[in-house]
RNA sequence: GCCAAAGUAGCUCAGCUGGUAGAGCAGCUGAUUUGUAAUCAGCUGGUCGUAGGUUCGAUUCCUAUCUUUGGCUCCA
């Protein structure tokens, strides 16, 4: 028989026969590691502990822990427990799919009656009572005949069976685990690996009910999907319940709400009224990209908002867009709310006759785009129907697409690692299905941009068929207190619409060529963007975003005037201050300033005014001392610099 | 748009199986003149998302609709 050689952790090897199992080796270290095990590693491919070993690598025990290989192992064997459970509770369930997912799984199902949120308590009931019975895991291999024919009454489980077969690496045999004996207990098919026995599973919890389509193809069947979670311990769940919580704690919709900063209504959903204080932050958030671009080369315009149908009809939108458009009427005249601003741009770009010395000609607006979101889709500032892009376009030759991709790519890493996002997710999003423009043209750009993201040395992830219609783009992606991605910066290679719209320009060589055109934005949409900081700092602002930067707190109405003298002083000075002339004491005041998040507290009192000096409290700090107004206006002068 | 849930005072929420609504905070008034996270007292405030229906009677039950939440799909 053959010889496997298999490297441990601790980097010692061991010679093994071929065909031994995790669980052998596991009992020849230790029978309490074999008792303990979950399943093993080897090169990276997860394994029952009872599978036979064949092939020689790195391997490991896995035993329980809340590391990611335990937790995946763990989750789809939970997974498991819970479609066991509904098939039992709601017989007649159809079973589609149920992965482990990042901080979870799930299982996408059909039951033959709605489920509700009180179903889950019942599920975990049982989900409970299977895992007390400690059922082992059961692996059956079948051939491709047998298998397909167990699952052929099953239209979920014979195509992810079919589809199985059809993979790369697919060995030609399908396989099921039964949670118990064969024949007597439930079984599903699955490539596993799974956990010995179900009784291994400590800690887990159901957190919520949605719809999925099969497939994730909205033309398909509609099915339920049950999220829950599963972690080794207690200790690990109750840590992510919590986790949870402290998130909902930052949640943009909440903290904007406590603090004023805006608000949704229903006259007009998904469009934002920014009050006195959220507008600050936007002015505040606009003029930073504004001193930034302006370094860069950029002319901001403004173009308008509403736009006559034949513009979008010559643009692409009307065909491709049209179900994203606000449409409207002026007297008798078709007319659209602008849902980008790129087609604006070209018409500016169009006055005058531009030479190959314009370019590349670098345009910007602080453009409001209004898309018709579809229902269900918004979500607080991250998803609206109205909002402020930070838009751009550049205008250039082909030579100049990958420098000016590159320099744009270095503003984006600039200013998010300047609000302390240093690991930012890029995606590569490629030519969709509905599309304007020949293939030769989309080659080209896909070809253009991927040269670019070489010269700026960025890694990214492919994000197949996820383009925008004209062009190919990279997306830069932030993430919200629970870990949801959401794109922010993103640039796009467009060969299509200058060419539509009759953009052109004089070459060296004396003839008319089209320019390409680079749609970017830097932050993507003002509100997003805002979302993610307000979820970042949790309302901690940095001092130059700050809606209230300092507030007066007299001891008592005593003293009011002297405060209202020092707030005319730092107003004067461009520092945002508030004055609480309210009859309440200074503790009370003080809570008030924690809860609003006011960066700094100026306390004036007797000892104050003799002095000609303000006591200064810093939020987080704490109390920084007595000094004159010009020390504390000294003192705050860099924090309060929008460019540094 | 789809699945599930929710909508009660400015905010956060209570209101069991139908008998026209309560609390805390906020607001207002008064007392207090206050020193680093809530001074005390009194008062105001709601056609219970909207429109229908069932009923002697609906915040409560039914239907429709709008909005919101968690996902799916889609997207900055």
């Amino acid at each position: 028989m053959n010889q496997i050689e298999l490297t441990l952790p601790d980097s010692s090897v061991r010679s093994v026969a071929s065909g031994t199992t995790g669980l052998e080796i596991a009992k020849s270290i230790a029978e309490g590691l074999a008792r303990r095990a979950l399943a093993v590693k080897l090169n990276d491919k997860i394994l029952d502990l009872n599978r036979p070993l064949e092939e020689s690598g790195t391997f490991t025990i896995i035993t329980p822990s809340n590391d990611p290989d335990a937790l995946f192992v763990l989750r789809h064997s939970c997974a498991h427990v819970l479609a066991e459970a509904v098939c039992e509770l709601f017989p007649g369930t159809k079973l589609a799919y149920g992965p482990p997912i990042e901080k979870g799984f799930y299982y996408d199902l059909m039951t033959p009656t709605p489920l509700v949120l009180d179903d889950l308590a019942k599920i975990e009931k049982r989900m409970k009572e299977i895992i007390k019975e400690d059922r082992p895991f059961t692996r059956l291999d079948f051939n491709e005949k047998e298998g397909l024919e167990r699952v052929q009454d099953d239209k979920y489980k014979s195509d992810n069976a079919k589809r199985a077969l059809m993979r790369e690496d697919s060995t030609g045999i399908l396989s099921f685990y039964v949670t118990g004996e064969q024949n007597e207990n439930w079984e599903d098919l699955c490539a596993g690996p799974h956990i010995p026995s179900t009784g291994k599973i400590k800690a887990f919890k159901l957190l919520s009910l949605a719809g999925a389509y099969w497939h994730g193809d909205q033309a398909s069947d509609q099915l339920t999907r049950i999220y829950g979670t599963c972690f080794a311990d207690k200790e690990g769940l109750e840590a992510h319940l919590k986790f949870i919580e402290e998130a909902e704690k930052r949640d943009h919709r909440k903290i904007g709400k406590e603090l004023e900063l805006y608000h949704i209504e229903d006259h007009s959903p998904g469009m934002v009224f920014w009050h006195p204080k959220g507008t600050i932050m936007v002015n505040a958030l606009k003029q930073y990209i504004r001193e930034k671009i302006n370094r860069l080369g950029y002319d901001e315009v403004i173009t308008p908002e509403i736009v006559d149908k034949s513009l979008w009809v010559k643009s692409g939108h009307a065909d491709k867009y049209n179900e994203n458009m606000f449409k409207t009427m002026a007297s008798d005249r078709e007319m659209a709310v602008k849902p980008m601003n790129c087609p604006c741009h070209i018409e500016i770009f169009n006055q005058g006759l531009k030479s190959w010395r314009d370019l590349p000609l670098r345009m910007a607006e602080f453009g409001k785009c209004h898309r018709y979101e579809p229902a269900g889709t918004m979500h607080g500032l991250m998803r609206v129907r109205g909002f402020v892009q930070d838009d751009g376009h550049i205008f250039c030759t082909e030579e100049q697409i990958a420098s000016e991709v590159s320099d744009f790519c270095q503003l984006v890493k600039e200013i998010y690692a300047e609000f302390g996002f240093n690991q930012i997710l890029v995606k590569f999003s490629t030519r969709p299905e509905k599309r304007v423009g020949s293939d030769d043209l989309w080659d080209k750009a896909e070809h253009a941009l991927e040269e670019a993201t070489k010269l700026a040395k960025l890694e990214y992830e492919l994000n197949p068929g996820e383009g925008a219609f004209y062009g190919p783009k990279l997306e830069f992606v932030l993430k919200d207190s629970l870990g949801r991605d959401w794109q922010c910066g993103t640039i796009q290679v467009d060969f299509n619409m200058p060419q539509r719209l009759g953009a052109e320009y004089v070459g060296k060589d004396n003839q008319k060529h089209i320019p390409v055109m680079l749609h970017r934005a830097a932050v993507g949409s003002i509100e997003r963007f805002l979302g993610i900081l307000i979820e970042e700092f949790m309302g901690d602002f940095p001092l130059w975003m700050s809606p209230v930067q300092a507030r007066l707190l007299p001891i008592s109405e005593k003293f009011a005037d002297y405060a209202k003298e020092i707030q005319d002083l730092l107003i004067q000075t461009g520092i945002r201050a508030e004055i609480d002339d309210s009859n309440e004491k200074l503790g009370y005041k003080i809570r008030q300033c924690e809860l609003q998040k006011v960066p700094f507290l100026l306390v004036v009192g007797e000892k104050e005014v003799t002095e000609g000096k303000v006591s200064v409290r810093q939020r987080k700090e704490g109390d920084k001392g007595t000094m004159t107004v010009a020390e504390f206006i000294e003192m705050t002068a860099e924090a309060r610099k929008i460019i540094r």
